[in-house]
DNA sequence: ACCTGAACACCGTTCAAGT
DNA sequence: ACCTGAACACCGTTCAAGT
C-alpha cells in the first residue's frame, strides 16, 4: 500500500531549474489535455517537456504528484475568479450573485474540458487533504461572507456546510453536462441556478418523523 | 490511444466455467473493496480468486471490462432499491418519497464505502456509455413516473433532466460526505432532502437577463 | 545544483501448450 | 470448451555517472 507523498520534493534554486519546473509542469498538462488520463504517462511527459525522466522525479516524488501540482493551480486560479466575481456583483440580487458564480464555474470546467474532467477526477481519488483545503477554505469564506450579508438570505443561516454543498450541487451538474455529447450551457446555467437558489431559500427541514429501517447503518466495511 | 471494449468477451457455456467467472468477480470487488483503485490488479484478482490471470482474460477483455461488469451489478440492485422504494411510498406527501429514496441512494454508497466510491470513480472515467444507460433508464422512469403524478408536483413539469438532475444532486452529496473522516448521516439526509425539494419546488427560472461576458463560450480544446 | 538515460520492478495482456 | 503460466510490452521509479 503506497503512501504516496504528494508534495513537491524540493523547489528549484536556481534559474534554469525554475524553468524546468515550469516547462515540466506546462507539458504535463499537454499530455493530459490531448491525451487524457489514459496515455498520461511520465514518459511522455518528459518528452513533450523535453528534458529526461529523472528530471521530473527531482521535484516530484512521482507521477500524483505532478497531477497534484497542476490541481493546485487550477484551483489557485479558481479561487481568483470567484473573488473577481463576487466583487463584480456586490449589492446586486441573489440570482446576480449565483450567476455570477454558476459562470465561473462553468468556464473553469468548459474553458479547457479534457483537463478540467482529468484534474476534478484526480482531485477525488488523491489524499489531497490538506493541500486542497486551504484554497478552498478560501473559496468557501469569500462565498460565505458574500451570502450571509445579503439580504434575501437574512432569515436563513448560512452555514460552511451550506455554502460546500452549494459548490458540491453546482459542480456536479456541471460535470454531468460536461460529460455530455453537445452540451447545452444555457440550460445548464438555468438548471444550476434553480439548484442553488432552491437549496438556499428552502427552509431548512424541520426534523422529519422517520421510522427505523434497516438502512439506518452506520458506515462499514463490509464484503460484498 | 487504446478505445477499450468492455463487454464480456464470451459468456460461459459450461457449468463449472460459469462459477469460474462468478468466482472472479467476487474476487474483483474483494480486491476493490479491500485495497481501492490502486492495489487493484488482475495478478492479484487472479490469485484471490484461485484462477489463473489468463482464465480472467477468457471472459473480459481488459481489466476496465471487470470493473465494468462490477458496475453493472451495482447499477442493477440500485435500480431494484429504488423501485421497492416508490412503491413502499406511493401516496406519501413528497418528503416522505423524497426521503425514501435518499435512503436507498446513502445505503447503496455507505453498505460498502470502498467498493462503491472506487466503481462511482471508474463509472465517470470508462466510456460505459450504452452499458450504464440502460439500467439508468430504466430508474430514471420509475422516479419520473412517481414524480409526475404527485399532487405537489401538479404546477411543476417533470422532464427527463429534472429527474437525472436530482440523482446528480443527491449522489453528489453523498459521495462529498463519503469522503469524510467521520460522516454524519442524519445530517446528510436532512441537507440532500433539501436540496431535492428546493430543486423539485422552485419554479423554473424565468429567463434571466444577463449582460454577455466573455464566459459565454462554447466548449473548446484550447491549451492551457 | 542540476541533468541524463540505462536498469529494475511491477503489472496488463497474450499465446502456446495442456486437460 | 476451458484452463494454465511463462513470456512480452509498457511504464513508474531509481541511481550511478556526468556537467
Amino acid at each position: 500500500m503506497p503512501k504516496q507523498p504528494l508534495l513537491p520534493r524540493k523547489k528549484p534554486r536556481q534559474a534554469r531549474a525554475a524553468v524546468t519546473v515550469e516547462t515540466i509542469l506546462e507539458a504535463a498538462a499537454r499530455v493530459l489535455s490531448d491525451k487524457s488520463l489514459d496515455g498520461f504517462n511520465t514518459n511522455r511527459v518528459a518528452e513533450v517537456a523535453g528534458v529526461s525522466v529523472g528530471s521530473i522525479y527531482q521535484y516530484f516524488p512521482n507521477k500524483a504528484a505532478l497531477v497534484a501540482a497542476l490541481i493546485g493551480r487550477a484551483q489557485d486560479s479558481l479561487a481568483d475568479a470567484v473573488e473577481r466575481s463576487l466583487q463584480r456583483s456586490q449589492g446586486q440580487r441573489l440570482d446576480r450573485v449565483l450567476s455570477g458564480l454558476i459562470d465561473v464555474a462553468i468556464e473553469h470546467q468548459f474553458g479547457n474540458a479534457v483537463l478540467a474532467a482529468a484534474l476534478d477526477h484526480e482531485e477525488q481519488r488523491l489524499p489531497l487533504g490538506d493541500m486542497l483545503s486551504a484554497t478552498q477554505h478560501r473559496i468557501a469564506k469569500a462565498v460565505q461572507r458574500a451570502f450571509e450579508k445579503h439580504p434575501e438570505l437574512g432569515n436563513t443561516t448560512v452555514t460552511a456546510t451550506t455554502t460546500i454543498d452549494c459548490f458540491t450541487i453546482a459542480k456536479a451538474l456541471i460535470e454531468s453536462e460536461a460529460t455530455r455529447e453537445k452540451p447545452d450551457l444555457a440550460a445548464l446555467r438555468k438548471r444550476a441556478l434553480r439548484a442553488l437558489q432552491g437549496y438556499l431559500l428552502q427552509p431548512a427541514t424541520k426534523t422529519l418523523p422517520r421510522k427505523r429501517t434497516r438502512t439506518d447503518i452506520q458506515p462499514s466495511q463490509d464484503s460484498p
